[in-house]
DNA sequence: ATCGTATTCAACCGAACGGTTTCAGACGGG
DNA sequence: CCCGTCTGAAACCGTTCGGTTGAATACGAT
């Protein structure tokens, strides 16, 4: 639940190569040799992009002989979501009160009801 | 669509910062001033922050005299549980699949199916 | 024991990032 | 008209990031 740890969930999708490679490991787990194949950059660099998924714990490691396959913690899906759909939801809220409230206003002065929580200086403000 | 964008919004998203912005933006719209009074940073520094919203479309501004009100674009939150939710089904489906299947398998040989997708060298390779 | 493969560690590099300070422009209120 | 406020642009700074090369480690196969 800490924000904190949401935007790094959100750092590690931030790339591009990191974004395609939980695509794929969606599909299944996958080495790091695997992975980095499809991408031309060394697989040094995959192992890189891994650490990081790893580190915001979008992404497990397992152990088979030389081999560390990654695996995706779905869990992190619901993290993203559960941020998401929580302020989509206020977004609405808020879009809905405001319509009705417009809708029930008699015509004019809506201009007043643009920027409610605005500390905007309309009449005094620094006694 | 482009998955490239979608790398571009996570980005938005991965700084604390810009995150809670989000977060208040959608409570309504806000000035770069309001925006920046909750953090000790630079409105100028904030005012940053809210162009690298801008960029990854998480955010548009208007006009009010010298304000320029930012108010969160609410499309974006399909764009990601549209991806988020392919993935979660497809890692889902995944495993459903593969629980069905060692459910049905007579016992051992387990392991062989464990990574399906891999080009692991069992038996011969380069000949 | 040795070779090959898979992965990581370490040092390094240029570019991007988040931040600041300073300055300039736009606009409304007195 | 002019002053204060809000915002953006520019130059700069230290750190992080994504990438590389090169060497080290870990393990299985032969």
């Amino acid at each position: 639940m800490p924000a904190d740890a949401l935007s790094r969930v959100f750092a590690a999708l931030s790339d591009p190569i990191r974004l395609d490679m939980v695509a794929r490991l969606a599909d299944g787990d996958a080495t790091v040799k695997e992975l980095a194949e499809p991408y031309d950059v060394t697989v040094q660099a995959v192992s890189k992009h891994l650490r990081v998924l790893e580190g915001a714990g979008v992404v497990s490691r397992s152990r088979d002989a030389q081999r560390r396959p990654a695996h995706l913690e779905a869990q992190v899906f619901d993290v993203m979501t559960g941020w998401i759909e929580r302020y989509r939801r206020q977004a609405e809220d808020r879009y809905r009160r405001l319509d009705s409230l417009l809708r029930s206003m008699p015509d004019d002065e809506e201009q007043a009801v643009a920027a409610p929580a605005a500390d905007r200086p309309r009449k005094e403000e620094t006694p």
